[in-house]
DNA sequence: ACAGATGTTGATGT
DNA sequence: TACATCAACATCTG
């Protein structure tokens, strides 16, 4: 699913498939421009196909900027800057394609630049596609977020001191208020790698932990950036599982060989009850 | 057949 | 305030 790595990776595609000119947009579901960050097909803008054209078609992209897991999207015709943001929800992504391939359901919005088609693809809908004021992007982008996992990492004293609290440090990590770009995968694979249990209470993680849990979480979103020759592939749909512990219930712990347990409570938590103390 | 799981986020409730 | 749960959606699994 589209974690900070994926919306990252996304960003680079976009730039290395889109690089000129874009013709035009097709608008397939006309629910996917909405008026504000939204799940809710409900929140579409009234007039998102006109929107829609009115952004992309014959424009050149400027930059994409990227906050968490949220694009921002800076388009340019002449001289009149216009900006989106874009995010993916569950199961949000952009592929390639080229100028014979129809796009089938699940395909939300088709760009076409020469010989290449670029869609954005989302079967569950909880994606959108927002224009904001290109004066607002930075702001919009960063609207109740912490900041950037990847780019803005914070120090093992200040992860701590926005983490206290009652919950448990799994959830603090995936709340894009503390620090924005962690979902459910990607903080399993981190506190795997920092020794740490996930229902550890933030006052139980001692110092040693907070350093680790600072440098893994950059650490864990750099190695899983994929390069904008691959095709996009979400990590977790077919193929090889490239996780240590992440979807291995029962499987031997890379690091000490303890059947790794899937925790009943919070749903899909994996975790090593051997060496995550 | 159908209840439950999936996994993100804004809205709603405690 | 802070935290937990729900709703939105489509598809898959047992």
């Amino acid at each position: 699913m589209p974690e900070l790595p994926e919306v990252e990776s996304a960003r680079r595609a976009l730039l290395a498939w889109l690089p000129g000119r874009i013709d035009a947009v097709t608008v397939l579901d006309p629910a996917v421009v909405r008026s504000k960050l939204s799940t809710r097909p409900a929140d579409a803008l009234a007039d998102g196909v006109d929107v829609a054209r009115g952004l992309f078609d014959g424009a050149t992209t400027a930059r994409i900027l990227r906050h968490g897991k949220r694009l921002g999207w800076v388009l340019r015709r002449g001289r009149v800057e216009r900006a989106v943001l874009l995010h993916f929800g569950m199961t949000g992504r952009v592929v390639r394609r080229s100028a014979t391939d129809e796009p089938g359901a699940g395909v939300r919005l088709a760009l076409a630049a020469g010989d290449t088609r670029v869609w954005f693809e989302d079967r569950r809908r909880f994606g959108c596609v927002v224009p904001v004021r290109p004066a607002d992007l930075d702001a919009r982008l960063r609207e109740g977020h912490g900041p950037d996992a990847l780019d803005e990492p914070l120090d093992a004293a200040t992860l701590r001191e926005r983490a206290l609290g009652r919950r448990a440090i799994k959830d603090v990590l995936m709340d894009q208020a503390v620090l924005a770009g962690l979902g459910n995968i990607h903080v399993v694979e981190v506190l795997w790698r920092a020794r740490l249990h996930p229902d550890t209470l933030p006052n139980d993680v001692p110092p040693a932990a907070w350093k680790r849990l600072a440098k893994e979480i950059p650490a864990q979103l750099a190695d899983f950036i994929e390069q904008p020759d691959n095709e996009i592939t979400y990590v977790n749909l077919g193929g090889e599982n490239p996780f240590k512990v992440y979807g291995r219930e029962g499987e031997p712990c890379p690091r000490c060989g303890t059947p790794i347990t899937r925790s009943a409570r919070s749903r899909s938590t994996y975790f090593c009850s051997g060496c995550q103390a």
